[in-house]
DNA sequence: CTGAAAGCGCTTACAG
DNA sequence: CTGAAAGCGCTTACAG
């Protein structure tokens, strides 16, 4: 081992070869010979070469990494996904790059600098939250379908995304929710404007509908996905005159505030009513009582994320990879639900 | 707005300068002349011009980029300490890239790659984990100048590092418990082997000896910081002839595990056991009941991590930074605790 | 299969 | 204060 770290030139030397051939060797093995090929990983062996990416990005034109983009790192909900990308990514050889959407908005910087300024070769947006301005001027910039949405889009169809069925999951929770014979079922909303907030709550009033179950807007709660949302929002429910024996809430965390709520206040779940979340994140199956939701493969999805935009980076120009993905969601039934009384 | 980006040499043409010029008077203003600013200012906003991060990263030999790495990209813990570190890279000009230990080892890559290869400038390892052949070679790397531990550490105290002040939070908790009146203390520990689980359980027995209270083996449960091994926990506890009328956890995660699985089995908390946890984490304030803790401020240890890390890269070779920073803690008290009844 | 040479887009002594 | 020139460490047509 050098201290300083050594270079092609180095190793050509070492292996008696030009740089060409070493660069070919390590990069395009098939295009050397055998011998040829021996020698210079003998050589870089001996040598401790490790390739500069700097100089390796400046000449293939490529920052051989991703920047995933969240709208709040201080947000656990992510991590699972950020695995699933992070995974995909370094078995492409590519790194994560990691930002914050109010962090970038208070430095002053553009979003798309990272792909302008050769820092990042795509990005990966988990906010569906961005203001319109900054919309606009990805959509209008030539790198735009470097973009991929995962988790949550925007409302425009114009950039890829990979999301999870959150149609079919709420459905298939109000479902279930009447098949153990609940005819009372409410819902808690996540925040005004959030497009996983507004596919949830649409289909669950389709399904409803589609049930003939009894609708009243106040069994609608409108929440933000965050357990003081959930308390508040069993505060409602507990004011309410007509109650509904089962609540389908838009978030865990959500369903977690619900009940901690409704425990400080004496009501029992599921004796008094039944509560289930969406998400089904680590804390759901330890909580008390465990909690009935909709799971999301956040790993799968990340992992998805990431092969889609490396696909459509890698391939040229316009390789017809699908514009959507969508990942399944599941059912969890544990004891926060029951048949009503 | 051009569609393909512009370089220096635009910029140059546009402004009636050599590159040399624009160079400077984008990186050093005062280097140039007032009005040479001001035709390059305008000459850039007009082409909209970005400087190409791998040019100058290959020029400069930095890499404008630290790598944080972490045991485990699934673990909610490190969500705000990666907030603190980005907040304090950014505002720096740096940029973040993510790496789990895990993914790093599995594929086969070595940690020192990414300084060898120009892809980071330093890193922050979130891991005391690391294998013994890892830190070993860490060590003997020229570039161990540039690695700096955060929130854990490695036992040889070879890297600077920040954390938080583990043993003076843990004495803080059991004076506090014994204060409100306990007498009989027990501690759920962290995973053996584990610098945070043996600097809180030491001085968990040295507190415990100060204040000469009584001490036995069993009331020393051996934990991992899980929900899971909280739950174990509480029935190891439940089973004991003696039990100590309080419990203090070396993680939220574990007392609440803990007061599940004692909620399961009928035991009221704080009526017959007071718990109490480590970290405050979100949703100690929201459980129920609402965790007693000890708040670690992960934003400020991240931000810590980021500006002594950055220090070091930046000064010339020994600048005197401290070796290691401890962030302090602070005692919150809720509802999880109660004098013995 | 291999080498000589150009060039990716910057920054920085060096000279003026 | 400014410019011409070298060079950071690679990769890749091009020619042989």
């Amino acid at each position: 081992m050098m201290s300083k770290t050594s270079t092609l030139q180095d190793v050509a030397r070492v292996a008696g070869v030009s740089t060409a051939t070493v660069s070919r060797a390590l990069s395009h093995p098939n295009m050397v010979s055998e011998s040829t090929r021996r020698r210079v990983s003998k050589a870089v062996e001996v040598s401790g070469y490790r390739v500069n990416r700097a100089a390796r990005n400046l000449r293939t034109q490529r920052a051989h990494s991703v920047l995933v983009l969240l709208p709040d790192l201080g947000n656990p909900f992510f991590s699972a996904i950020l695995e699933g990308i992070s995974l995909n990514l370094s078995r492409k050889g590519y790194s994560m790059l990691i930002a914050s959407t109010k962090q970038v908005h208070d430095s002053g910087e553009r979003l798309v600098d990272y792909l302008d300024d050769a820092r990042a070769d795509g990005m990966i947006i988990l906010d569906g939250g961005l203001v319109a301005e900054v919309i606009a001027s990805l959509k209008s910039a030539p790198q735009s379908k470097r973009i991929l949405f995962a988790c949550e889009w925007i409302e425009e169809d114009e950039f890829p995304s990979v999301r999870s069925e959150n149609r079919r999951g709420t459905k298939a929770a109000v479902r279930y929710l009447h098949d153990i014979g609940h005819r009372k079922i409410g819902h808690v909303t996540g925040p005004e404007g959030n497009v996983l907030m507004h596919a949830r709550k649409s289909a669950f009033i389709e399904e409803i509908g589609a049930l003939q179950l009894e609708q009243h807007p106040e069994w609608i709660i409108p929440g933000d996905f965050s357990l003081a949302a959930g308390c508040l929002a069993a505060q409602t429910w507990i004011a309410l005159e007509n109650r509904p024996t089962a609540v389908f809430c838009a978030s865990d965390q959500l369903a977690m505030g619900f009940i901690s709520e409704l425990s400080r206040r004496n009501f029992k779940v599921p004796d008094d009513v039944s509560i289930m979340g969406f998400d089904d994140i680590d804390l759901a199956e330890q909580f008390i009582p465990p909690l009935t939701s909709m799971r999301q493969d956040r790993l799968l999805l990340g992992e998805t994320a990431a092969a889609m935009l490396l696909e459509r980076l890698e391939s040229p120009e316009g390789a017809g990879s699908e514009h959507a993905a969508v990942i399944p969601v599941s059912l969890i039934i544990r004891g926060s639900t029951a048949a009503p009384r």
